[in-house]
RNA sequence: GUGGUUGUAGCUCAGUUGGUUAGAGCAUCAGAUUGUGAUUCUGAGGGUCGUGGGUUCGAGACCCAUCUCCCACCCCA
């Protein structure tokens, strides 16, 4: 049989994984800088859990997972009935699916929220950092199975934690040493637009579809528009606002005496707030943008819109990195009402992506084992293990090779796994307790004592 | 899910209008060198040409289906 895996889904040989965890720690290490304390839920959830959460098409892209031992089921013709049904309609039943693998990270944690809540002191910050999987088909920087980094708070309605998340985007892509524009919008704002243009029933249709402005032109903005049932004249009363040009602080003041409803009003002053706070504060590497075209199909926004896309000229990566927002009433449905939360994701597998099409990985990440010892047989390896046991209470990664094999071959094995110093030892330096140490970068070899070893390593 | 595209050794790729036994570089392994890697020389292993059908005297090449990769749409980390 031929080996094969999912599609969408891929192994990480030690070398990604490298870097890989080089991501993941300096997400972990700014998050746990911030206060925010990690949790994990499991990899499936029951499917009444997801549903309904991330709109139409989101529902269409749950990986569902079929109950086990159909075929020993009472219930044969219940199933059949489901299984026709799905054939009809996208909705499932459980007869047939109770379970699904969870979308994102954002769902399961207000599901914890609600049955961990005597447990919990809000606010509550978490982190969590785990994999997620979506039925999408994949393309570049879109896979099936990825990681999400998130950290969200709850239980704080205080705009201060859009600050604090906004921060943490500037300080991660500070110490990943790329340039990222933040974009930021509001829910409200965009409710605003709807009241204004009356159809408050189109927000969705309406933030979809301008939201594509960048991507296919105003007029063909307008003519989804019209074709989403919306009159000429709320067309006409959208046009101003939708084109509006300029930077944060002027865009944001049109728009106040554009949108002349509480929401909208609202909305802007939240954006105005978050702005002229945390501008300052970021790094130059790190520009913030206020966008009401930046829509995000999450049904469950409320406020604050965060968006991340690279702005670095050593990268073409378009898709967005990172997002994020306020929702004002997910653990609602689970039973636990006035109970806000904002949250930022990180998409690891495509700041993977973009960290090698920039070659931002540091060198040394690669770099593991310090010391190899040449293996030359039994009396020497007892030897070597004893000075192994001394490099590793000096945490200093040392390995023997495991067969008496050719010096060529235990030299190659150094060679191609790049560690810096191989110690030899044979029946001459177990004689004397001395240790010949070659510098595999320079060629150079000499003999030390055995009690110098560590101290050697320590100074290379 | 819709439309398009790609697939030949572990990797990067040649392979003529359809014609003997499918090649190269790199990588791997072995030897030159039984205590010295990355450079040099010699040799070896490795392929059901993505998979399954079809056309043909004959298919890596042509046709169909399917899987995978990539791209656009949809949506998104």
């Amino acid at each position: 049989m031929k080996p094969s895996i999912p599609r969408g889904t891929r192994d990480f040989g030690p070398q990604e994984m490298t870097r890989r965890n080089y991501i993941f720690d300096t997400i972990r290490d700014v998050f746990k800088l911030h206060g925010y304390l990690q949790i994990e839920t499991p990899a499936m959830e029951n499917l009444s859990t997801l549903t309904g959460k991330y709109g139409e098409e989101g529902d269409q892209l749950l990986f569902k997972i079929l109950n086990s031992r159909l075929h020993e089921s009472k219930e044969k013709e219940n199933l059949q009935k489901a299984f026709d049904k799905t054939l009809q309609s996208a909705t499932n039943t459980d007869v047939l699916t109770e379970r699904a693998l969870r979308y994102d990270l954002t769902v399961p944690f207000a599901r914890y929220v609600v049955m961990h809540q005597n447990d919990m002191t809000f606010p509550f910050k978490r982190y969590q950092i785990q994999n997620v999987w979506r039925a999408d088909k994949p393309q570049k920087g879109r896979y099936r199975e990825f990681y999400q980094c998130d950290a969200d708070v709850i239980g704080s309605t205080s705009l201060l934690n859009e600050i604090d998340l906004l921060l943490i985007i500037d300080e991660v892509f500070g110490k990943l040493g790329l340039g990222v524009t933040i974009k930021l919008n509001n829910r409200k704002v965009l409710a605003g637009i709807a009241e204004l243009i009356d159809a408050q029933d189109k927000i969705i249709d309406i933030t979809v579809a301008i939201d594509k402005l960048d991507k296919i032109g105003e007029q063909k903005v307008l003519e989804e528009l019209f074709a989403k049932g919306l009159s000429n004249e709320a067309i006409e009363k959208l046009k101003p606002i939708i084109f509006i040009q300029g930077n944060n602080e002027s865009k944001l003041e049109s728009l106040q005496k554009i949108i002349a409803n509480d929401i909208g009003q609202k909305g802007i002053e939240e954006l105005k707030y978050i702005v002229e706070k945390v501008g300052p504060m970021l790094s130059s590497n790190c520009k913030i943008e206020t966008d009401i075209t930046l829509a995000r199909g999450l049904n469950y926004y409320t406020g604050a819109i965060i968006e991340v896309k690279v702005n670095d000229s050593r990268s073409e990566f378009t898709s967005s990195i990172c997002g994020g927002g306020r929702y004002d009433d997910l653990t609602g449905i689970f039973g636990l009402a006035n109970m806000s939360g904002v949250g930022i994701s990180f998409g690891a597998d495509r700041i993977y992506d973009v960290l090698m099409e920039a070659n931002l990985f540091p060198n040394d990440v690669e770099f593991n084992t310090q010391v190899l010892f040449v293996n030359f047989g039994e009396a020497e390896q007892q030897y070597c293990l004893t000075l192994i046991k001394q490099l590793h209470s000096a945490n200093i990664s040392a390995v023997m090779f495991p067969e008496q094999a050719k010096m060529k071959k235990q030299m190659g094995y150094a060679d191609a796994n790049k560690i810096p110093f191989v110690a030899l030892i044979g029946s001459q330096e177990l004689q004397d307790q001395t240790i010949t140490i070659k510098q595999m970068s320079t060629g150079n070899q000499q003999c030390i004592a055995k009690s110098e070893l560590v101290n050697f390593i320590l100074k290379s």
